[in-house]
This record gives structure tokens, sequence and C-alpha cells, in this order.
DNA sequence: GCCCGGTCGATTTTT
DNA sequence: TCGACCGGGC
């Protein structure tokens, strides 16, 4: 986020922004237009001068990083009355209010928050109990499909299957799902907006206590509410309308997860005397840069329409570079970053793609050159299953119903508690309508008819005994100990040091950072508990703490990257197929969205900004020949210097091999391939029998299978060349393009 | 429990 | 191509 001289003064639309007093305001914030300042600077203003109580005042985020800078920002200026301002995420606001009033939705105060694993766990589960395959019904699916029902603020009951039997099904398991959620007293993240809106639709008292005091309410990121997200502003807005919202329609790039752009292309209608203040001037980038990205965006057609400019000076070109091979590329992006290394440092630096699978060529090449580096994403902190572990056993501390979490840790580390036992638990457990816990802290009572052996018994015991003492423990010893009261007394510890291997001995690594957590966690916040604590890791995530200050080449995906900036930016693999990706190819609003992704990670860019594209990709084992991506077209050659001539300006004709005509200061490959495969858009296939090229994404008929999408082609031209169909819903056929007698339809 | 081999799938991800 | 995951066998 662009943080400029708070000294200098505000330009007149930023002025505009914080002075509008009352009545609903959308401030359209441009990528790099001081848009946070704007939010701080209302914010004090209106405790300033405005007479309101910051109590009064409710902001909301997408995410922690962003609550807390607003938060320190805010505190600058109004020190301690800062804490008394509604200023969080959209999750832990929600939180704050379910705990509060849970008794309204049937929860007690300390029901537990399941992660996106935790779902899936229990999803797994409930498809066992309804005795339905898991290759029919994937858990993943399922859990898209939940997810996505409670973003768009739908109920089990009200599950639309549109007469499909296989959406009836998923309406009959999220059902389920639900009662499940209540019995083990959790809720899923979507719950926590959900529920939300739930216990005002309940409570009319409530509802109307917390209208009454959010007299202004201010939302950032506007273009990633949800549908849920929407309602539930709407609703809390309903009696002051003293709602701003802050976005950018340009920067809408999470449709997948239930981002609605409408709602903030439709704010207008929402709130018709509402007031539109656009946000144009750009601290961030050169003009070049500007002018490239608002040529690119400009081709969207759903927009709100906007401008980029900026008082920075023209700057440098684009530096756009086609290359014969992903190595190519990936060499390329190095050789620059030496380069420029005299002139920046390396934490200056930042490499955008599209899917995570393009990192690891990158960082084969950037560990050849030994540029240090560092890459965003992947495998988190809190999914480790060390962490996951223990924060079961704190979870399951806090909230024994909780089914989930006991049943991963009743055996881990092993007591010999077996899957037998746990069956035979399961099944009382059912029968007598208690919970998993209820069971086993009773476990020789009669009542549950357990067929057990006492051995199996006395294992159950202890484990119960366990997690006695471990109760009490944490009345007892100071939170700052516990954890490692905890990892000593589950022998979990000692299950890691006996295992004398590196990868254990890691996992101690990653308990000792979590002991670190708490620590910090603990000096933050004097009045902590660890049920609190437990609430800010369940909505916690990595990218909260991305700082600034290292000096390593920052890796990440493009959805990564938005609300960061960087100096110098390589924006890699814009092609046909990867960005836009394939996926988006059917739909033109998909394609709109993949265009605002690369707008977003072209406006990273403070000074520099490479773009790069390739012939030849390996992509799942195979080479693809790919062409160079439509959004090429869309920038201004006047905007751009080739630093490679060679295939730009193949999009839709063969390419001309000239070789590399610019190289950089690093060795550059000397090996190629032989001879250039003629390209694989230009297929006109002899077995096909339409005009139109057999490509990645073209849609086919074939006789048995249907109507499908190609989404690989294996072995180019050739005899022996393969193509990997998606006929309808997740059926996949892999033919040979010589026999499959392929009919290409539209 | 644990290891091995086969199969399947592969866009993006916060909370 | 490569990793995750599952089921079978010990």
């Amino acid at each position: 986020m662009t943080i400029h001289d708070p000294r200098m003064q505000l330009n007149p639309k930023q002025q505009e922004a914080v002075e509008h007093r009352d009545g609903p305001l959308l401030i359209l914030a441009g990528a790099g237009s001081g848009k946070t300042r704007v939010l701080v600077e209302r914010i004090v203003r209106l405790m300033q001068t405005g007479g309101v109580n910051p109590w009064n005042i409710m902001a909301v985020t997408f995410t922690n990083k962003a609550a807390k800078e607003m938060k320190e920002r805010v505190a600058q200026s109004m020190g301690q009355r800062a804490n008394d301002l509604w200023m969080a995420t959209f999750h832990s606001f929600c939180l704050r209010l379910l705990r509060r009033h849970a008794e309204v939705l049937n929860y007690h105060t300390h029901f537990t928050i399941y992660d996106d694993l935790d779902q899936r766990s229990l999803i797994k589960k409930i498809l066992k109990d309804m005795q339905l395959s898991d290759t029919v019904y994937k858990p993943a699916s399922i859990q898209y499909h939940i997810n996505k029902a409670k973003n768009d603020g739908i109920k089990a009951e009200d599950f639309p299957s549109g007469g499909d039997f296989f959406l009836k099904k998923v309406g009959a398991i999220f059902a389920e799902y639900q009662k499940h959620l209540i019995l083990n007293q959790a809720m899923d993240f979507g719950d926590l907006i959900v529920n939300a809106l739930h216990l005002f639709g309940k409570s009319p008292e409530i509802l109307s206590k917390y209208q009454n005091q959010f007299q202004h309410i201010l939302v950032d990121e506007y273009q990633d509410t949800n549908k849920s997200q929407y309602a539930l502003i709407r609703l809390l807005a309903d009696k002051w309308k003293n709602v701003c919202v802050v976005g950018d329609d340009d920067q809408s790039i999470y449709k997948f997860r239930g981002a609605e752009i409408r709602n903030i292309l439709d704010f207008q209608r929402d709130y018709p005397q509402a007031k539109v203040i656009r946000l144009e001037q750009n601290y961030r980038s050169t003009q070049n840069i500007l002018n490239a990205s608002n040529a690119v965006i400009r081709g969207n057609t759903e927009r709100m329409g906007k401008e980029l400019w900026t008082q920075n000076g023209q700057g440098e070109c684009i530096r756009m570079f086609g290359g014969q091979t992903d190595h190519d590329e990936a060499e390329f992006v190095c050789s620059s970053i030496m380069s420029h290394r005299e002139k920046y440092r390396l934490g200056d630096m930042a490499i955008f793609y599209r899917t995570n699978a393009q990192s690891r060529i990158l960082e084969d090449s950037l560990r050849k050159h030994k540029i240090p580096y560092r890459i965003f994403g992947g495998i988190k902190f809190y999914d480790r299953a060390e962490i996951k572990d223990m924060m079961s056993y704190l979870k399951t501390l806090v909230n024994p119903s909780n089914t989930i979490s006991l049943k991963r840790i009743l055996n881990t580390p092993a007591r010999g508690i077996g899957k037998t036992t746990v069956e035979r638990i399961d099944a009382a457990a059912d029968r007598e309508s208690a919970c998993f816990w209820d069971v086993i802290s009773s476990v020789s009572d009669p009542r549950w008819a357990l067929e057990l052996n006492t051995g199996t018994m006395t294992k159950i015991e202890d484990f119960v005994k366990l997690i006695a003492r471990l109760n009490q423990a944490r009345q007892e010893i100071p939170l700052d100990d516990f954890l490692t009261f905890l990892y000593e007394q589950t022998g979990y510890w000692q299950m890691l040091t006996a295992e004398k291997t590196i990868e254990a001995q890691s996992r101690q690594e990653n308990l000792t950072e979590f002991t670190n957590v708490l620590d910090d966690y603990l000096h933050e916040n004097e009045e902590g508990t660890l049920e609190s604590f437990l609430d800010q890791i369940s909505l916690a995530s990595d990218t909260d703490k991305m700082d600034d200050n290292t000096d390593f080449v920052n890796l990440m995906t493009v959805h990564l990257a938005k609300g960061l900036e960087y100096p110098v930016v390589f924006l890699v693999g814009l092609e046909e197929g990867l960005f836009p990706h394939v996926r988006s190819f059917d739909k033109p609003e998909d394609i709109q969205e993949e265009r605002r992704l690369c707008y977003v990670g072209m406006t990273r860019a403070k000074e520099l900004l490479h773009i790069s594209f390739v012939n030849e990709r390996k992509l799942f084992g195979s080479t693809q020949y790919q062409i160079a991506s439509r959004f090429l077209d869309e920038i201004p050659e006047k905007h751009v210097t080739m630093m490679h001539d060679f295939g730009y300006q193949a999009r839709g004709a063969a390419p001309v091999h000239k070789g590399p005509s610019w190289s950089s200061t690093a060795s550059y490959p000397q090996t190629r391939k032989q001879s250039i495969p003629k390209h694989e858009t230009q297929i006109d296939y002899q077995y096909s029998q339409a005009e139109q090229p057999c490509r990645q994404g073209s849609r086919v008929r074939h006789a048995v299978f249907g109507e499908g999408k190609i989404i690989l082609i294996e072995g180019g031209n050739s005899d022996q060349a393969k193509v990997t169909i998606e006929f309808g819903r997740g059926i996949r056929k892999k033919l040979s393009l010589k026999h499959a007698n392929l009919v290409f339809v539209r």
C-alpha cells in the first residue's frame, strides 16, 4: 500500500472523500491512489471534528493485515481512542457478535471455528454416515458447493438442485453437515457471516441495537464482498445509511471464492442518493506503466470506468520478453535481476505468476544463479500437521463437543486406540444421541454397551485423564508455559525426539515457533486467554505477516500480489491458456476477470515492469506450445521495449524463429530444440473436419462422450497426438487425435 | 500401524 | 511430471 508523505496535502478528490459527512459514499479507488490514507483520515475526521464516538464507527476489511495497518494509522492520530473503534475483518467482526450472542443460535459461547481442513473432515464423516461414495461425492466438490451456498446466503433447506440428482444429494449432505456443526458446537468460516445474519434475523432487538450503534460504516475492498457480506452491511447500515465503501471494480479478482463484482457496480442502484468519488491520481507507478495498464483494462466492458494518471513522470518502457522455452524465461528473469542488483535491493523485486506450478522452474534458475528468494503461498504454517495437532488439543480443551478435533488427537501420538474402537464409540454415541466426548468420558458406563476389552478401556480412561489434567493445568500455570507443558504431557514432543529424523526435528522447530506465536500474542494482548488466542489463530493467515524488510526476491501468484507494490516487477507466463487461463475461455466474464488480474499484476510495479511469454512450456509433464496472451495485443507498442523480437507478433500466425536477438549479461542457454514444432494452435489436423484449429480450449464433439473441451494437447502435430478432453462434470478422457473423430463445434 | 505401489488430478485463496 | 491420497498387505 502506498504510504506517501502524510504531511503532503490530500488531492482534491481525496479531500472530498475525507470531508463527505453523511449519506452513502462510494470511493472508487484506483490502484495506488492512496485509499488507505483516505479511509484513515476519514475516520480520524469523523472522530475529531464530526463528534462521532469511536464505538459508533465500524470499519471492515478482508485481511487482518489491512485491519491492523488501518488501526495503527488511526492510532497515530487518535492514540488510545482508536481502540474503541470497531475495526476488524468481516470474520472477526462477526465472531465478536456471535460469541456475545451465541445462545440466540443455540450455541455456547466457546464454540469452535472450523478451518477448511476441519470442514473437509466433517464432510467426509457425513459421507460415511450417509453411506455415500466419496469418489462420486468428492469431499472437495461438496465443500465447494457448501461454501458457495454460504457465500451466496443460501440455507441448506433452500439449496437449489434444479432437479439435478447430484445437487439434490449435495443439499442433503449440506443439511446434515449443518446439523453436525451444531452437535460439534462449531462454525465454519462461512457460518461466521451467515450466522451473524441469522442472529439478526432471529433477534430484532439485537439487530436494532447494532443498527443504532454503527452510525458510520466503512468497508474496504468492497469489490471483494460476497452476497452474504453485502447483506450484512446493508442490514447494519439500514438505520443511518452512512455507509462508505471503498473499492476498485477493476481489481475484483476473487469471483471464485464468492466475490460479487455486482456489489460495487450496483452500489448506486442500491443507494440512489450515493455520492461517487473517483480517485484516479496514482502515487505509485510511472505514466508508462499506467498507460499500458489502462489500455489493458479498457478491454473490459462491465466496469465503472477509470483512467489512472500520475505526476511521477513517464518512466521507462515496459520490457517485454518473448522466449522459446519456459527455461529461457526463467533465465531472462534471473539475468535481469542480476543486472538490476546495483540499483535495487533484491527485496524491491518481485515475480508474479498466474499458477503456483510456474514457480518451480523459476526457483531452479534462481537457485542456480544463487539469487536469494522467498516464495509466498504454498504450505501454510497453521496447516502443518504438528501445528494442527496442537491446535486440536487446544480446541478440544476449550470445547470437547468438537469431535473433529477430539478424534484427531485421540490417538496422536499413538496410544493404541485404533479404528475399531473409534467406530464402536461412534456407534454408541449415535445410538444414544450423545457426543463422542460423552461416551469416552464415562467409557465404562454400561449405557454405552461398548464391547471393549479392559486394556482398551484403560487406554481411553488414561486419555480422558490426560485431558482433565491439561484442563486443570491451564487454570494453574501461566499460559506462556502451557504449550510446552502440553507438548510434554501428551508425549508429542518425545514422539518426535524418538523419530530421530530431520523431518521430526523440523516439526519440533515449528512447535517452538508456535510457542513464540503465543508469546508474541500475550505480549500484544495483556488480557489474552487461550480462547482468544485460538480465535486469533483460527482467523489468521501467513500472508498477514508479509514483511518487506528482507532482502529476498519475492515470488507469488498475481492474486497474492494484490495490495502490494514493488519497484521492479516481473509478470511471467503471459500466454493464452495460462494467462488468461484455459478455464476462463468459456465465459466472457471469466476472461474479464483474468484481464483484471493482469491489470492488478501490472499496477503493482512502481518503476520497472517486465512482461514475458514463451513458445514452449512444460505443463503436466509434456510440452505445450503457447502463443502470446491476447492481453499483450492490448498494450500500445509505444510503451514497450522488446527484449527479444521472437514471437510477440506471432499470435495467429506461425512464429518465425529468428533466434535470440537480445541476450542478457548472464550466460544464455545454448541448447535449443533442433526443430521448432509447428505451432500447436495452427494444427489443422486432417482428421478434424472443422475449419477451426484444434487448440487448448476448443470445443469438440465426440460420438460417444458428447461435447467437451480440449484441456491438453500432447504430441503436437503428429500421428501420436493425444488430446485430453473434459466432457461435462469432471469426466476426462485422453484420446488419440487421429482416431477420435472429433468434430469441432462453434 | 506402516510402508508400498497404484491411481488420479493439476487455477487462483482469505477467513 | 509430480505429488497427494488411498487401499492392500505385512
